[in-house]
DNA sequence: TTCTAATTGAGAGATTTTCTCATTTAAGGA
DNA sequence: TCCTTAAATGAGAAAATCTCTCAATTAGAA
């Protein structure tokens, strides 16, 4: 049972909670690396099913939790698909957009924001104002591109 | 308990349905009067409760089945928040995105897509190609914003 | 109006998410 | 290194959400 993992996306996620005065448990390192390790977007089933394999007994409760802690400091998104299911992915970047691939999953990101450039000034005259927004592409990547032709 | 209500929205899914040769049904079209009259975005509960007061009783599995119908149809968008939950909103238009205001959940057109304008070349070089895309705009809208100062 | 297949209601069943509380653990201080 | 203490966790119950089944109903064509 492997304990003793460490990788550059666990430093930083273990800086994000320091920072923020949270504590680095193992459940929460291992869900970091599970989510990052697999490149893709991770129903919580599947993320806990990780978690087992490398800590052994995990609750699911925690894997809601942790998963709720990550979200909110940025660390971990939550994706939606059109097809209604919707899954975790790791993400580094402060502000990033993502590319799923709607075969495998994959999740790319995608740091160029697309609604940067847009002017939302004529929006605005409606009374309406953007706090935030929610991007998300999908298609197919270079991988399952290819073995659709 | 009303029967015969019509509006410009029914009607507008009538034509849709019967493109399609679905069978135009009391449940569909309440369900559309429900979601048009709201003018926000609607958990599939508050939709039951709707289509009951209207119909009196009415399966949970048909507000179900109908929002799916409706949704493949691009007459209904799924919304989802930051805070994790989601609900439905009618949509008229074929290719539209919308503005969700935070504090009253309404839900305003967005029809100028700000993805358009956006150059996808440089991220397909990487070998994902773009097939679609999610965009909502969260925020305030005049009456909520207003009430916040 | 009649006929037929699509639609629906009701409730059981499956799945997903949250909650509770006793136990365990991270991390700061001695 | 060893304590101390509050945060984090596991286990399973409970709640909420979603799906399925099948007999009864209904839309729409003839």
């Amino acid at each position: 049972m492997l304990k003793d993992f460490e990788c550059t996306e666990e430093s930083y996620a273990k800086e994000v909670l320091r920072e923020k005065g949270i504590r680095s448990t193992s459940r929460r390192l291992a869900v970091i690396h599970v989510l990052h390790e697999s490149g893709r977007s991770l129903s919580v089933g599947e993320i806990h099913d990780g978690v087992r394999d490398i800590l052994g007994g995990t609750g699911l409760a925690t894997i809601y939790r942790t998963l709720e802690t990550f979200e909110s400091l940025g660390v971990v998104r939550r994706l939606h698909f059109p097809d209604g299911e919707s899954g975790y992915a790791f993400s580094r970047a402060g502000h990033a957009h993502h590319m799923v691939c709607l075969t495998c999953r994959g999740v790319f990101d995608f740091p160029e924001c697309p609604v940067e450039s847009f002017d939302l000034a004529p929006l605005e005259k409606t009374g309406f104002r953007v706090e935030d927004h929610f991007v998300q592409f999908f298609g197919r990547c270079g991988g399952c591109g290819e073995a659709v032709q």
